[in-house]
DNA sequence: CGGGAGCAATTTGTATACAATAACCCGTGC
DNA sequence: GCACGGGTTATTGTATACAAATTGCTCCCG
């Protein structure tokens, strides 16, 4: 739906066809992620999110996600790396077809990163950055993506699972950052130069 | 209430007076803050802090706090400035007194530190913020200080106020990293040892 | 023709009732 | 004596009804 536009929890229940309750807690949610806000007086609306927004979301999670890869470097199992591997050889070869499996290479690149969450072993931390990666932004994020882009992306995960076999945490924090900021900067391409306001629907 | 307990929205419901239905909500809000969390299966139980849990919420603190007071040192008003001034007066009015006005210390630090996140301009950090300075938690950290501590914090915020002044992103996130930094080692010194938990109530 | 008071309609907040699911107790069979 | 079901109780999830608050419209008065 349209940014900006008003929507009502009742709107919301009836499109989703169960009641005001549950669409009240999900309601929530959604605010807590800034995908929807409250107008002076309670009344909802859904966001528009700014170039800048988005880019201090990336800001965010470049410094959160950067200080997980950072703790996984010294935390994580020998398993937790094959994972790692495994996960990052189906996302290339989602990405080396002729046309790349876009939503592939989203569940494959969201399990690499949980991994290392999970590794990170902060709870708060997971919590945190759950908050942040919102998956309409993200998404939007991943359609702007080339193919040079995503196997770019592949290149990035490789030299993660470097960094980690060779426990090295100042490395970890350094590709994670260079990663995410290299996301930033294709997203800014594609939506153009920093004046304008984001009008996507 | 004790640490693990079980607790039921229904119990919550009528020490609060009111139905479930507002009791959820809150209860939602506490599960984002970690103070309940849920078993399993969906049972709820008040959370048990470690020390542990407490270092991490102070180093993620440190850095998101530490983000807020680089971008506030480029943005504060002049009246942001001086109102940081005077909140300060106030606060190490509260802290010379013979015996230690802590909830006025309290009230001081927490509009100091408002004015700096809200200078920050951003308002996905300031909401992460908002998720991870607990209530309780500052409470039952600032308990633990001794005169001489709630001075130094005094003195740190008028190094934050320099550093402010001098518009020196690096020194004001240099001086808020020490400042929490120090907070948590008060913390710790009172709670004791690494290996205990902690079973306060 | 403009401004404001008051009423109607819209929207969010809360209470209550009921449905679904999970834990617990207890008896039974082996 | 112990594992496994079956049914009862406890707890969370959802729907509905109503209360409170806000908006916006209308109509009256200057």
């Amino acid at each position: 739906m349209a940014a900006g536009e008003q929507i009502t929890e009742d709107q919301l229940a009836q499109i989703s066809g169960v009641s005001r309750t549950p669409v009240r807690e999900a309601v929530r949610r959604l605010e807590d992620e800034l995908l929807l806000v409250r107008s002076d007086t309670k009344r909802l609306f859904v966001a528009d999110w700014s170039r800048d927004d988005i880019e201090e979301m990336f800001v965010l999670r470049q410094m959160l996600e950067g200080h997980a890869a950072e703790r996984a470097a010294s935390r994580l199992s020998r398993e937790q790396i094959a994972a790692l591997e495994a996960v990052n050889r189906d996302l290339t070869a989602a990405v080396e077809q002729a046309s790349p499996d876009v939503a592939r290479f989203l569940e494959a690149n969201r399990a690499f990163h949980d991994v290392i969450i999970d590794a990170a072993q902060s709870p708060r931390l997971a919590q945190l950055l759950a908050r942040l990666v919102e998956a309409p932004v993200v998404l939007r994020t991943a359609r702007t993506y080339t193919r040079e882009d995503l196997l770019q992306s592949a290149r990035d995960h490789d030299e993660l699972i470097a960094a980690f076999t060779a426990r090295d945490p100042d490395w970890a924090r350094a590709v994670m950052g260079s990663h995410l900021r290299r996301a930033f900067h294709t997203f800014a391409r594609a939506v153009g130069p920093t004046k304008e306001r984001d009008a996507a629907a």
